[in-house]
RNA sequence: CGGGGUAUAGCGCAGCUUGGCUAGCGCGCCUGCCUUGGGAGCAGGAGGCCGCAGGUUCGAAUCCUGCUACCCCGACCA
């Protein structure tokens, strides 16, 4: 029976935090493996979360002016190779179609990895004067890159994401775009997942492939690593001028445009998991979460009559009120159904047995905290509802005091950052992440990536403090950033 | 793409060293009884191209050769 048990309990966070990773995921039936390498099945729960997170952020998107459109998955090869950068970027993930209908095709068509060239074709034609700008497009699509080393949600060979395409008459208005997108992808990461971002600048190393600045929000996970959630990028003129988009401006000059581009994927969907689960599985918050509340009988057969009256009239108000209830009448035992719906993530259960007709009440647990309270049935939708507000709170509290007390601000050298990972590995907890000052040369950041696999995360906008200086040559540091171990 | 490992029921594994009869165990699944406030119990049952191809042998899950897939560790990435 202990064997039996032990079995069904998902591997500890701390004995290996990619093992419990691939598991809760997997019994939360979020996802399975695809018969083709590195892709994955979103199953119903998982492809819900991306539904809630696609209505938020079009929700937003909307509200800022832009619109979707849709453009095709297979862009040819001479495309790709009109911004030099980008190409070169791309190129070793790249899949091919070179054959359709028994035949060899005259151009290769590679699957899209990103759509800025085909969509940089189209505006070319779309603008032509100052009246036609901004352009504001965003698209849901599934993109491919074809990645040495896969990992469900966070890295795949296909995957689904949102790239927001905007064209501007001048590079103030460009970049204000730029920051536009990032806020809202910080925001919406806040407000709806719970998970505290960091915004901040990529270094030109980290930088994507053809902009002139890339801008990140970084989460960070449970076992201390960081997590590039969102990007946006100011990409200047370069797409503009591979792709010939002039506009005539009102001093009758002809002009490049400014172009712009973010997104944001279903790695997000990893970031959830891995800032809010536990081992008890995977925790969501009640914003996005496909069942906010399960609800569950007690009682055997002979009273279950009684506690179904109740039941089901707590499962009808709370439908009624818009909560998303779910109701568990499988004859499962009740410590089984616990487990299991806490597995998978649901924000708060709701149990009804024989003692709590009796006494007119029900009792509540939180997902979150594993806090077991009773509650009237006079006002349990209200209760409810102040519930699940109060454990979206919290579940962003707590990953933000745990994202501050795993940040390290008070380490200046290399031999310095060495000691700390050591004592944090002796003592058996995660290294965090690291504030350390930057000369910007990219050999001194190529060095620390070489000798602790700490990467440059992105240099934040807020810094808790400014280092003064580079945490590899010791020279006067220009810029401060975060260092850590990344996904 | 380099180094290591694995491949047997839906999942996790045993069997292989030393070839042999009907390939086994736990979980899950189905049926019935019973049970219900933290992963219940009993009884019965279904489920297999032993990764693929070839070879050795009277006989291969087991030995040999080749292939493929997946996993872990390193260099590239939303």
């Amino acid at each position: 029976m202990t064997g039996m048990s032990e079995q069904r309990k998902l591997t500890a966070q701390s004995e290996d935090f990619s093992a419990w990773y691939l598991e809760a995921i997997q019994r939360a039936e979020l996802m399975d493996y695809a018969p083709v390498r590195g892709c994955i099945i979103f199953r119903p729960d998982g492809y819900e979360l991306w539904e809630r997170i696609q209505a938020g952020l079009n929700e937003r998107f909307k509200a800022t002016g832009h619109r979707n459109a849709y453009f095709p998955m297979l862009i040819p090869e001479s495309f790709m190779q009109k911004e030099k950068e980008h190409i070169e970027g791309f190129n070793p993930e790249l899949p091919w179609v070179t054959e359709a209908g028994g035949e060899k095709l005259e151009e290769r068509l590679a699957l899209r990895p990103t759509s800025e060239t085909i969509i940089g074709h189209m505006y070319s034609k779309w603008i032509q004067s100052y009246r036609d700008l901004p352009m504001l497009l965003n698209q849901w699509a599934n993109v491919f890159r074809w990645e040495k080393r896969t990992l469900p949600f966070l890295r795949t060979s296909e995957f689904l994401w949102q790239e927001g395409h905007t064209a501007h008459a001048d590079e103030a208005e460009a970049r204000e775009e730029t920051m536009r997108m990032l806020d809202i992808y910080a925001e919406f990461a806040a407000t709806e997942m719970a998970v505290p971002m960091v915004k901040g600048q990529k270094t030109p190393s980290e930088r994507f492939a053809g902009a002139v600045d890339t801008y990140s929000i970084e989460g960070m996970m449970r076992d201390g690593k960081a997590l590039q959630a969102g990007t946006s990028h100011y990409l200047g003129q370069n797409f503009a001028q591979g792709f010939d988009i002039k506009f005539l401006d009102r001093d009758n000059q002809l002009k490049l445009v400014h172009t712009t581009s973010w997104g944001v994927s279903t790695r997000l969907i990893g970031a959830l998991v891995m800032v809010h689960g536990d081992d008890k599985g995977v925790a969501l918050p009640p914003k996005l979460a496909p069942t906010q509340v399960v609800m569950i009988p007690i009682g055997s057969p002979k009273l279950r009559e009684r506690v179904m009256e109740k039941f089901d009239g707590v499962f009808a108000a709370l439908k009624e009120a818009g909560v998303r209830v779910k109701s568990d009448v499988s004859d499962a035992t009740p410590g089984f159904k616990f487990n299991e719906w806490e597995m998978r993530g649901v924000p708060l259960r709701l149990e009804l047995g024989p003692r709590d007709v009796d006494s007119n009440q029900c009792v509540l647990v939180r997902r979150d905290t594993g806090e077991k309270t009773t509650a009237s049935l006079d006002n349990i939708v209200a209760r409810v509802k102040l519930l699940l507000d109060e454990i979206q709170l919290n579940m962003y509290q707590r990953a933000l005091s745990f994202r501050v007390s795993h940040s390290h601000t008070h380490i200046n050298s290399l031999a310095e950052l060495k000691e700390h990972i050591a004592a944090k590995e002796a003592a058996g907890e995660i290294a965090g992440w690291v504030l350390a000052g930057w000369c910007g040369d990219d050999d001194c950041e190529a060095r620390v990536k070489e000798e602790v696999k700490f990467t440059s995360r992105n240099i934040p906008f807020g810094p808790p403090t400014e280092k003064s200086h580079c945490v590899t040559c010791g020279q006067a540091a220009v810029f401060t950033l975060w260092l850590a171990r990344a996904y």
